[in-house]
DNA sequence: AATACAAATGAGAATGATTATCATTTGTTA
DNA sequence: TAACAAATGATAATCATTCTCATTTGTATT
């Protein structure tokens, strides 16, 4: 674990709540979680933080980069660790889950469409909503 | 004007509120507005309608296809009047200002990659921000 | 045109996610 | 170890949106 590196890196002083809201990203199966999620995770395995320091946290890790939040269209944010590589999302209506993938092509056009308009592009949303066949989804497809 | 047949069409009621609303849609400059901005053009050309009502006949006509609802990363959402054909949007960070754009091979590929890993797409969002060139934008670029 | 009744409306309360406030606590640095 | 700014937790506040409910308004019927 390297991650007090990774808080120092990013200016943060090395706290008690960074340090397990940024271990539980690491460690948790599950790569997209949301504030809510991040806060109840973190109360059941005993540890008192609140609501509001996971709010705060979660912002300032994504303004350093260590994180990626995704808005999804249902109005709640998920954050996930930042590996890098950017990617878009692919997000099952029923059950939730969220795949990740990533196609050159459609990143080029993007690029090129934009520019066309004169604009200069900052970033891109492009998430598609699906009907995953996950076992545990309620969606029987 | 064949408003109220649209309404007929989809089963909703002809009352005041509706066909100021969708003809405000039909004849403002402004392609997409938000609920509130919806609601202070009314305001300002001394029409009575609450607020509630608004967000109602809003989502009402989302769902008779006559209107398309953007969820914007802000947290905000806009409307826009259905023209039938799917179109991605270009969302300037400074002005707010949007626009659309279509790319048939991006669409392919959304559906390629989505198929691919056993997903069934039912719709996508692809928002592009950047920052635009109007005359009136903040953004000085 | 008057009646009847469900559907629609408006005002304001309620909600849910997120952010701000502020007194108290905790890292860090000298 | 003192000293002080930064961080935290509890809670209030905010913002967009939805809900509640008493009142009003289309519409279909006499």
């Amino acid at each position: 674990m390297q991650q007090p590196e990774d808080l120092k890196k990013a200016g943060l002083k090395l706290t008690l709540p960074r340090l397990k809201i940024l271990n539980l990203f690491e460690n948790s199966s599950e790569r997209h979680l949301s504030a809510e999620e991040v806060y109840k995770q973190l109360l059941s395995t005993g540890e008192d933080v609140g609501l509001a320091t996971v709010y705060r946290v979660l912002t300032q890790f994504e303004q350093a980069g260590l994180l990626v939040r995704q808005h999804f269209d249902n109005g709640k944010s998920v954050f996930e660790l930042n590996k890098g590589e950017h990617h878009d999302h692919i997000v099952c209506l029923q059950c939730g889950h969220v795949e990740e993938f990533y196609d050159p092509e459609i990143e080029a056009r993007q690029e090129r469409n934009t520019s066309e308009r004169g604009f200069a592009i900052q970033e891109h949303v492009l998430h598609i909503y699906a009907n995953c066949v996950k076992e545990n989804c309620p969606n029987k497809t």
